[in-house]
DNA sequence: CTGAAAGCGCTTACAG
DNA sequence: CTGAAAGCGCTTACAG
């Protein structure tokens, strides 16, 4: 039922063999001979099967892209530099979530044959995950993740301390000293928020333990963290003394935000300015404008696809690395002078 | 070398078989057996051979699904929905773009043995493709896709007339009568602006081909349209008279002539009226707060999934099915009454 | 340059 | 309930 490349060798005349050196281009076929198979495949719709062929050669070709959430167009952004650099190099992506809601899909992708080789994209924090990675014999590269421990792989990180610290710079030039921070509940923003205590330190301001916010994990609504930010706002203005700026440790948290402040009068940056992190698309929309950290989500993608690539074709040679490259600071118009 | 289920077998001194039961969990293996299968299998970390058993079973278990862009937020969340209620009926999916630059990835998903079926979520349009689509052995399916002439598959999407309807005739209650249409180029779009005339004829005006705009293709920067929907804006305040109000294709769009208009010194909506489709999670923000035409993501994604996997679960029967959803018109603060 | 043989790691009947 | 045999659709040496 299903044509094979018997049929094709039975269809042009030629052996099982032959028609597979003309399938993966061996010169040795003569040129009226592939022409031939190339006919008889045309015209009996051959189409190579892809498991037999993983299984014979071992390598199935393809990356396994694991991200933590794809509704998120960061993740996305990451996601398509890494495919279009995988094409470059010969290789397919699959594109997994880390978890969807019920079961680790990204398990899916670990049986051997499956994938050659994995990249991260965000946090696999989940400790059930993590122990599978420690256990996973296939390549690993993380970007946009923090190491892990136990695990030697390749990575490609912005530098987050130096984004953070480019942040709270920039607010304390601009006169302000109460800084609040509102970070998400997942493993990936307690960096920033380490960044954060850092930076504030180093500009001489104590950190006011009850202007810094987690927020609860993300559920399930198509919501990205903007309704976290808002609770987390209205936690800060409890306070006695409500900040005059605050950074949030990703944009769509800011977002949420700006929303609250605004809805209880406070203007941003008339009365707070607030800061964000990732620069989104959103970030950049004119009604929005917000100053944020950059990362070059583009360039990141490329360079871990290719430091995976290069570790599966010169298999266990050199030491895992580790490349950090420099945020920068957008300055857009949420964040001005502090108000006296 | 690697870890097979022969290794298995010798470790736990059964046959290949007793292991090959044990992993698919058939009831025949005695208790005491099956935990020793166990015991061996994490002894040594055994993983089964995804490729293997693809090829043995001639299925995959694995749904490719195809979106135009994977950094659009909207293809983002039909994915994760796909992804969802594919794994919930033991589905893995694979997700692919429908072409990065270069070469048709999607093209890697249909060789016999990756995907037993298809779900192409947005704009297969691409000449090439649909040929390709036509022999493709697979069950496909469509969501949030026009049915493609030749091609008999399941099918889920909104009325997108119904859709423009609904906007046109908010923006003639409030009294517009000059409409512009601004769409993009590729053609998903067309379905968008048949629906604008026949809307705008519906409600009795004419339509100023002035005011039609269809953009360039999208490129390979980080913008998802909103640039498009600037120029297209630009464009149309060329015109001797331009709209009072404009309908946009999508909201990305919409975005881009937002800002184009208030750069211009024209406020939305006091001086025109901006109508957006699909209702992105940026539509909702309160700083942009566009009036647009909503569709059931989740919902679409999860129909889609089922329509296929009960197709491959049920062969041949059936005839293909097309479900039609109900557009629903979101009113936010980028439409008001037309100006005097 | 072409063909026959073995094997990749599983599952699937079918004996025992 | 367990095991030996055949086969899924390819590729890979190796003769000819």
């Amino acid at each position: 039922l299903r044509v094979t490349i018997w049929d094709v060798a039975r269809e042009a005349a030629v052996s099982k063999s032959t028609v597979s050196n003309v399938l993966r281009g061996n010169p040795v076929v003569r040129e009226d001979t592939r022409q031939a198979v190339l006919d008889a495949i045309e015209r009996i719709g051959f189409r190579p099967n892809a498991a037999a062929r993983t299984l014979v050669q071992r390598r199935s070709m393809t990356l396994g892209v694991v991200v933590s959430d794809i509704r998120d167009p960061f993740d996305g952004e990451i996601a398509r530099s890494i495919a279009i650099a995988s094409s470059a190099a010969g290789y397919a992506t699959i594109l997994s979530e880390l978890t969807a809601p019920g079961r680790p899909t990204y398990l899916d992708l670990v049986p051997a044959g499956r994938a050659d080789g994995l990249i991260f994209a965000g946090w696999p924090a989940v400790d059930s995950v993590l122990e599978q990675l420690v256990r996973t014999p296939q390549p690993i590269a993380f970007v946009s993740c923090r190491p892990i421990p136990g695990i030697d792989a390749d990575s490609v990180n912005v530098d987050e301390r130096v984004g953070v610290t480019l942040a709270i710079r920039h607010l304390v030039e601009l006169g302000h000293r109460s800084i609040g921070c509102i970070a998400r509940a997942e493993d990936q923003a307690a960096e920033r928020v380490a960044g954060f205590r850092m930076a504030m330190a180093d500009a001489g301001l104590t950190v006011d333990e009850r202007l810094v916010i987690r927020t609860e994990p993300l559920g399930e609504d198509a919501d990205l963290g903007t309704v976290a930010g808002s609770s987390a706002v209205a936690e800060i203005l409890r306070a006695d003394a409500p900040p005059t700026a605050i950074f949030a440790a990703d944009d769509y948290l800011a977002m949420g935000a700006m929303q609250a402040l605004e809805e209880t009068g406070l203007g941003v940056p008339s009365h707070v300015s607030l800061v964000g992190f990732d620069d989104s698309r959103i970030a950049g929309l004119s009604r929005i404008g917000l100053t944020t950290v950059h990362q070059p989500r583009a360039l990141m993608g490329r360079l871990v696809t290719q430091l995976l690539v290069s570790r599966l074709t010169a298999p266990g040679s050199k030491p895992p690395e580790s490349v950090i490259l420099e945020p920068e600071l957008i300055v857009r118009s949420s964040t001005g002078p502090a108000p006296r």
